[in-house]
DNA sequence: CTCTTAGTGTGATAAATGTCACTCTAAAAT
DNA sequence: ATTTTAGAGTGACATTTATCACACTAAGAG
């Protein structure tokens, strides 16, 4: 059954009954998407955060200029969403979509105040989550501010080398805010 | 009384009794420092998660070519840690630091959990600090990604008005991570 | 098989930013 | 009153990175 990834990726940090686990998992709903399809589209409501079963999503910030610039990847066991236009009910200012075929859990933000206020343990679950996501994108900012762009290159073969075997040259350089060009010329 | 600024700030988000707000405080205690006094080094253990009352802090990553970053700023009504090193209870790898004189309420770790454990409500309200951390921290990403060093100032003074004011040019620059003589040849 | 497309590499040049050296001012310290 | 120090501005030059143009390869579509 696909909703013990769900379980188990929860039971790394609050453990479960399987009533409440039963309980938790009637609130997701799941959804299967072919490479290339859009979760979010930018300009629409936010309906879900995702819980990645499989494949791979990339969240994408898209300028004035029309570049594109990646915020984050998510692989399995990650969660994402437009997590600003989620939280706030408003518009999407981004857009998620799969560079691999990927299959989600799918929670509304009435169900994730509901899980949040029945189960303190859900609250205390999505607490850790949230308090390491900030720890993460404070890691990167710190990258950012020490590192020229080779330097935050290797920084990140070394902290997701699985990731990177999965993903174009040309979209990490648009994580690390680097041409793909300049990428193209560090050697390692 | 100086509690009544965390009680205030707490019930921005969820409201609170007599009581309740009674056993909260109780796990705070008051101190003090002057400018340039450090409440964090380096290689110390982290004990406090900082509610600041007033004044205005520094939190600096020192690289290996010893270099200052200043990873955020913090002032009155924010909360400011190493947040990793407090959260892991392992040696701090940042110092934080008064750029003007402080007074902070500090909760242990211990504390903190406490807390979250007793009363859901205060769960709830460092959720809802953690959500809007990482919503914070994810910004900046996406200002960097997006950005040049001008347009990123531009930002800078148009979200912090008032922080800008407190803050040298030197600092400002420690923060966008950009030199101080590239800082200081932007017209704005 | 041929054609298209995505991904990548690379040279030439331009633009942005860093570094170093020096100056100036105002506030703080003596 | 003077000396010291922090903060800021600026010129000259070096370095990093972006941009544009083009070539090459491999995988998938017809």
């Amino acid at each position: 059954m696909m909703q013990e990834k769900l379980r188990a990726h929860i039971e790394q940090i609050v453990p479960l009954t399987d009533d409440e686990f039963q309980f938790i998992s009637d609130h997701f709903t799941n959804k299967k998407y072919k490479k290339h399809q859009f979760l979010i589209q930018e300009g629409q409501p936010v309906k879900y955060h995702y819980f990645i079963l499989s494949g791979l999503l990339k969240l994408v910030y898209t300028d004035g200029t029309g570049k594109q610039h990646i915020v984050s990847f998510a692989m399995e066991n990650w969660w994402e969403s437009d997590f600003y236009a989620y939280y706030t009910q408003t518009e999407a200012t981004m857009s998620l979509e799969c560079l691999e075929d990927t299959e989600v859990l799918c929670l509304t933000l009435a169900d994730y105040k509901k899980l949040c206020d029945t189960l303190p343990k859900m609250q205390r679950f999505f607490l850790e989550k949230a308090n390491f996501g900030f720890l993460g994108a404070q890691r990167r900012i710190i990258s950012w501010l020490t590192s020229n762009a080779q330097a935050r290159y290797e920084q990140l073969l070394k902290q997701y080398p699985l990731l990177i075997q999965r993903v174009p040259k040309s979209q990490l350089a648009a994580y690390l805010g680097v041409s793909r060009e300049t990428l193209s010329r560090f050697t390692s």
